[in-house]
DNA sequence: GTCTATAATATGATAGAC
DNA sequence: GTCTATCATATTATAGAC
């Protein structure tokens, strides 16, 4: 079980996901990061000794805390399929908000910073997510194999989508796949 | 018709596009940029003398140009809509160096940047190559609805591959991507 | 735990020699 | 057209008062 947090520690960590989120990792300048907080500077580095490396590592560890929740879960949990997919359907949309907000695994995936200090976990979230979806597919009767394409096809969808309301300042892709979403799991494409 | 350029102004070009789409334009430092084309930073701001602005300005305005030559031209062409998007296939394949090189309209989409001075080209870029797409879809008989929903979700997907491909460490999402593209357009999924 | 003030360095950009 | 040298500023990070 993970020690207790306070309100503000979430919140304190919330904007801090959301400035990472929004310009990715060098674009995150701590007079950025410490106007979006409300902290100045000093008390930031009070907080996180280890810099903004130590605030992206508690974001995208809290990023795959909220995976783990809000996702993994209610795709492992009871009830049909088709309603733990509409969960996670709703959980995904409030967590983009809407498409309006970019994906942290895609933002922090730079390979500059000394050869990806966050890949590791980035890789770990992406596979877990993949899972998660595979083995509800499964439950469709889907092969193995069958279960594991239509989960990666949606999690290429779901980060094409959110890229694509990026790129075109629109959030009609993303809503686009969370129309396609329970369709793209529980029967897949035609062959 | 656009002015004849020199094999090593295209290779500038090419070197600075490599740096914006591995690590973003924040990431981009002038001595990183330096380092990659072999330049100083005074020879940089002698040809560009608008700066890193102007450098991912005209490496954008050269992936537009490589989009219509390599993509929207062939999409366009002659030929059976199967051998058009067989050849657009192979360019992408190339352009995205078999799924290791992340997409530039990606890298470039931080709304940091004076809220976007690239919007519009990466707009313009994506509207582009869904609409090809779209009207190679068409051709198969899709009604303009579903032309433009294929074309979309191959985007989506194309987009998602190379998000995916970097985050995993592994190009096996873009092959993935590679392999189903010609299904998605001339085909489309099951409703 | 938060602040002001400041250090050390990296960054974008320019001047001027060749 | 490229270079070395340099400027002004922004950056990450720390010191120390409260």
């Amino acid at each position: 079980m993970a020690r207790p947090r306070s309100v503000t520690e979430d919140d304190l960590l919330a904007r801090l996901a959301r400035v990472f989120s929004e310009v990715g990792y060098e674009g995150a300048s701590l007079s950025l990061l410490a106007k979006a907080t409300g902290l100045q500077k000093a008390s930031l580095y009070h907080r996180f000794p280890g810099g903004k490396q130590q605030m992206a590592d508690e974001v995208l560890t809290a990023t795959g805390t909220w995976l783990e929740a809000q996702i993994l879960a209610p795709l492992a949990g009871p009830g049909a399929p088709a309603e733990r997919i509409g969960i996670v359907s709703a959980n995904l949309d409030s967590f983009y908000h809407g498409g309006a907000r970019a994906c942290l695994l895609n933002m922090l995936s730079s390979p500059r910073i000394e050869d990806g200090p966050f890949a590791p976990a980035i890789r770990q979230a992406f596979e877990a997510l993949i899972s998660g979806l595979a083995d509800v597919a499964s439950e469709t009767g889907a092969s193995p194999t069958e279960a594991r394409q239509r989960a990666e096809r949606a999690v290429m969808l779901l980060q094409g989508a959110l890229v694509l309301s990026r790129g075109t300042g629109s959030t009609a892709p993303f809503r686009a796949f969370l129309a396609a979403f329970p369709t793209e799991i529980l029967i897949g494409a035609s062959k």
